[in-house]
DNA sequence: ACCTAAACGAGACGGTACGTCATGTCTTTTT
DNA sequence: AAAAAGACATGACGTACCGTCTCGTTTAGGT
C-alpha cells in the first residue's frame, strides 16, 4: 500500500491555466519578494492544496508560467547579413526585456534559479539551452567557441537589465558592432 | 521644528558591526531567500529594532554588509600588456564569485536590487559604477565605448554565475580573447 | 457576497479546551496584568492565529474560561430559615474568591469587564445576571427591592476582595446580620 | 561608597506636576490598559528615566495622581439627621463616580491594586482608610461593626461602579433606606 | 558669583509581546 | 479522486513599549 503520485490524467485543466495565470498577474503586480501562494490561489479561485498538489514551490509555478508564456518563440533570422541578423535578434531580446507582460515574470524566474539549484537545473535544460542552441544555430559559420560567443553578445544585456539599468536597442546595436569588431579594431 | 533622523552621532558602532558580520553569516547558511531579521539580530545579539532603527530592509543590511565586504579593493593591474592585465582582473572576478565568504552574499544583494530600483541606485552609485570606472581605466587606450567594453568583459562570467553555472579562469581567459579579437576574427 | 464568520462546525473542539485550560493556569501562575496571548498560545501547544480567530481580546478568553469554569453552579439553599440560608450562600462565596483555582480568574475577569463595556454587557448578561436571578429567587417573601437587597448582602464581599482584603466566613456572616437586621437595630 | 537615592530636594517640581497632570489625562483618553509609560513621558515633556526615578511603576504614578486629584475632601456633614446624612454624603460618592475627570483615574487605580498588593496595603493606608474614617464617625452614634456598616453603605456602589452598571443619586437612596431598616422591616 | 554634582530632555540599546500574514499540512464537503 | 474551502501549528513580519543605559544641558545648592 503506497502513496501514489497525483493521476495527472485527472488533473483540471481549467485550474493549471488559472493558476499560471494568477501568477504572472501577481508577479507583474506585487513582483516576485511578495508573490505568495495565497494570493496566487486566491486570485486563480482555487485551493491552496491545488497548488501544493502540483508544484513544489512558487518558484516552480513561476517557472511554468513563464515556460507557457515563451511557448512561440522564433530562432533569429538568417539573411545572410551576420551583423544586421544579430541586431534583429538582440532587439528581440530588448523588447522581451521590456515587455510589461514578460519582464517581472522573467526577473522572477531568474531570482529563483539564483537561488534554488535544482530549478537552476531545469531552467538550463528547458529554457535556456534551447535558446542558446538556436542562437549559436546562427553564428555556426564563425569559426570560434560559439558558447562563449553567445555568452557575449546576450549577456551584456541580461546584466545591465538585471541591475536596473535601461536596456535599449542602440545599446544592443553597440554590443553587436563591438563583440564582432573586437575591442582592438584593426 | 522638524522630525529629525535617528542620530547617529549615538549609534553603537559595537551593533553595527554584529549585525552586518551575522547578515553575511547568515546569508551563507541559509541563502537570501530565509534571510530573516529575526535570526540576523538574534545571532549579532542585537534587538530588532536597533535593525530596523538603521536600514529600511533586509535589502539594505546585506548592501551595507558588501560594502564593508569590499572595502579595500584593488584596480586592474598595469603592465602594458593588455590581454594578460584583462585576464589577471577577469580571474580575480572570477576568484570573487567562488569565495564562500562574498559569493552568498554578492548573490543576495543582486537578488536585492533586481527587486528594488532604490536599492538598485544605491548599488550603482556605491558599488557598481566605482568598479567599472576602475575597468574603464585600463581600457583608456582603446578607442571604443568603454561602458560597453566593461559589459562585454564581465558580464558573461556574471551572467553564467547567476545562472548557477561554473565559472573558471579558463572560462574568462576565453572571453578576454575573443572580446578582444571580436568574434569575426580577421 | 459577504466575508463570512469563522466557520464554528470546522472548530477544533481540542484547541477551545487547552486554550481555556492554558488561559486559567497563566492567569493563576502571572496574574492578569502579565498575561499574554503568546503565553496561553504556548502553554496551549496552539498557534496564536488560532486563538486570534475565536476572541477579540485576551479578556474574552479569560472570559470565556471563567464561564467553563462556573458551569455548575448551584442555588442558594431554602429550609425556610432565611437568614442560615444568606449565610451558606454568602459563605459559597467567600469560598470561591478564595478558591486559588477560581480567584485569580475571576479577578482577572473583573480588571477585563472594568475596561471593556462591550465584555461587561456580556458579563452583565451570560454571568451577573443569572447568579443574581437566583440569589433574588430566595429572596422572594421579602418585601424590598431585590436588586439593592443583593448588593448589599454581596458587594461587601466583592469590594472587600477586590481591594485585597481578606474575605472570611465570619465576615459574611456579620454581612448577614447587620443587613437583615439594619443598621438601626430597633 | 555607597550608591544614594535620589535627592528629593533637588527634584523638579514641574516636571512632577507634569507628569502627574500628563498620567491624568492620558488614563482619561486611552484607558488604563493602554496606559504607558512612553506616552506620558512624551505628553509631560519629560525624559522617560524622570518617571522610573521616582516612581516604580505605572500603577504608582497613577496612585499619585489620584491622590492630588482628591486632597481637599469633606468629611460627611452632621446635621442630626442621620439618614439624610448618609444620603448626602452617599450622592458625593456617586457624584465623583461620574465625574468624568476622576472616574478614568480611580478605575485605573482600582485595577492597579487588585494585582499589586504593595500598591494596596499603600491605597488602603494613604486613601481608603481614611475615608473609612471619616465615614465611620458619621456612624459613632451606632452599635454595630463600624467597619461593616460602611461597607454595607458604600460597596453596592463602588461594585455597581466597577461592573460598569448606572450608579445614580436614586440607587445611592435606595441603599441607604435598606441599610438603615434592614431587609426584614418589622 | 562660581563650581560641581544632581536631575533633566533625549533617545539608543537588548528585549518581549503585539496583532497580522503566509507557510505547508490536514480534514471536510462538493463535484 | 480531484477540487474548493478553510482550520490548524508554525514562525517571521514590522510596531510599540519595556526598563536600562549613556549622552550633553540645565539648574540648584554649597563654598
Amino acid at each position: 500500500m503506497t502513496k501514489t503520485a497525483p493521476d495527472s490524467t485527472r488533473r483540471s485543466e481549467r485550474a493549471r491555466k488559472a493558476i499560471l495565470t494568477a501568477a504572472l498577474d501577481e508577479v507583474a503586480e506585487v513582483g516576485y519578494a511578495k508573490l505568495c501562494i495565497e494570493g496566487i490561489a486566491a486570485r486563480a479561485g482555487v485551493g491552496k492544496q491545488t497548488i501544493y498538489r502540483w508544484w513544489p514551490s512558487k518558484g516552480a509555478v513561476v517557472f511554468d508560467a513563464v515556460l507557457d508564456l515563451g511557448e512561440g518563440e522564433s530562432s533569429p533570422p538568417d539573411t545572410g547579413d551576420l551583423e544586421a541578423d544579430l541586431k534583429t535578434a538582440l532587439r528581440a531580446t530588448v523588447a522581451e526585456l521590456n515587455d510589461p507582460r514578460v519582464a517581472p515574470a522573467l526577473r522572477a524566474l531568474r531570482t529563483a534559479i539564483s537561488h534554488d539549484p535544482q530549478l537552476a537545473a531545469t531552467y538550463a535544460e528547458r529554457i535556456d539551452n534551447p535558446r542558446c542552441e538556436a542562437r549559436k544555430q546562427r553564428l555556426r559559420e564563425l569559426d570560434v567557441d560559439l558558447d562563449v560567443a553567445v555568452d557575449i553578445l546576450w549577456a551584456p544585456l541580461i546584466n545591465r537589465w538585471l541591475k536596473g539599468g535601461e536596456v535599449t536597442p542602440e545599446y544592443a546595436d553597440r554590443v553587436v558592432e563591438m563583440a564582432l569588431n573586437g575591442l582592438c579594431p584593426r
